[in-house]
DNA sequence: TGCGGACCTTGAGTTAAATCAAGGGACGGG
DNA sequence: CCCGTCCCTTGATTTAACTCAAGGTCCGCA
């Protein structure tokens, strides 16, 4: 299956770019080159699914930097991160902060082969339930302000009358809404509608525990 | 607040055991001393919850095969390992295998007490969810054959009359053990209803994406 | 055998929600 | 300036869902 997806390598230093980007290719894996965490970041890569590979050593912004601020970013690429010199704690910090690999230099070809192959295939794995949630999202996305707001009560139970009275609107306003949520999210019923908003993150888990 | 559950604290070695032990129990956090993994996991000691501290290097099992076993077993225990020789694929490995936390020995008092502390307060947050998942589950084992059909027809997001015909009988039926399902679960609305069948497992994620 | 209880079942009437039909304000392009 | 479009808004009517009230069956227990 030849992956379109490239692997972002990211490193200052021009030899192991060039030798890790062969190592790749040569295995039919498509790499993109970066020389700096920073030109990474700018180069507009998606951030929801994907490979990087990334030395911890760098001028300007660490590997490990890095890591942190994909993580802020609510990125979910894959990271695997290669280090020079071995250090325990950094590898610990690594990983702690989700990175998916941790490789020693020099490393053995097999071994970051395999490490990029297994997060391709996390990727492809978590695809189809990111298609949902995208679709889902993007159906949200074509809600207008009050429809949106709407849709928020629903999902936390609330009745029509209790939401025009929120909203300070007509009940039967609301019901426009209701009907226009359902339409737009492509929902064929309330249950649907509310496992569209859990997916994508909205409604908190809040159920009630009176014993 | 005293926390009542045990940290675990698994090393053949009685000097470490020992020491860790007065460690965490002088900052009022009890603790449970094994003399292996083995014992640990003949002690029958709850596996949903908790935090275990183990040596990496042991006779029998491993600390690494007893992070295979755990996650074999499917146990959410928070495991810091700790170890003499530091080694960082070793430390990758057991990262990987959802380790906590990876300390070298000799650590530091406080890295050791914070990374303690962190299980502990993240058990402590998983905790609700999980009771509150019990608790749902419970009230579904209250249910009647019929209620439960009804439930699982209302969270796929069937309309009464459709209940009413796919179990053979009247739509005035199928409203009573709606009812009587809405007020056995406690649920105050239909989407309500929907979030706990979700968290109970019932109801498929099957959001049809025509576009 | 009779009685209480749990489950399944239903009709009539009230309340909430979906359908049919449509007006006013904002905004950009012709 | 007028027109189309999108968003917000609403009334009247039909349909679905909830509340009140109640009969039938099966089973264990007194």
């Amino acid at each position: 299956m030849p992956d379109a997806l490239p692997v972002h390598v990211i490193d200052d230093d021009d030899a192991v770019r060039e030798s890790l980007a062969f190592l790749l290719e040569s295995s039919g894996i498509p790499v993109q080159q970066h020389t700096s965490a920073l030109a990474f970041l700018d180069a507009g890569v998606a951030l929801d699914r994907g490979c990087v590979v990334t030395d911890v050593r760098m001028p300007g912004m660490s590997g490990v930097d890095l890591l942190k601020e994909l993580n802020d970013r609510g990125a979910r690429v894959s990271v695997i991160v290669m280090t020079g010199h071995g250090d325990v704690p950094l590898a610990v910090e690594a990983m702690k902060l989700g990175a998916a690999d941790f490789l020693e230099k020099p490393f053995d070809d097999t071994a970051m082969l395999g490490a990029v192959k297994t997060c391709l295939g996390r990727t492809a794995a978590a695809e189809r339930e990111d298609g949902l949630r995208g679709e889902v999202v993007r159906r949200l996305a074509a809600l207008s302000q009050r429809e949106r707001q709407v849709l928020e009560c629903l999902v936390a139970g609330h009745a029509n009358k209790t939401i025009a009275y929120d909203l300070g609107i007509s009940p039967r306003t609301v019901e426009v809404y209701r009907a226009n949520v359902m339409t737009k999210m492509q929902a064929a019923s309330l249950p649907e509608l509310v496992r569209m908003a859990l997916l994508a993150g909205i409604a908190p888990g809040d159920i009630p525990v009176r014993q």
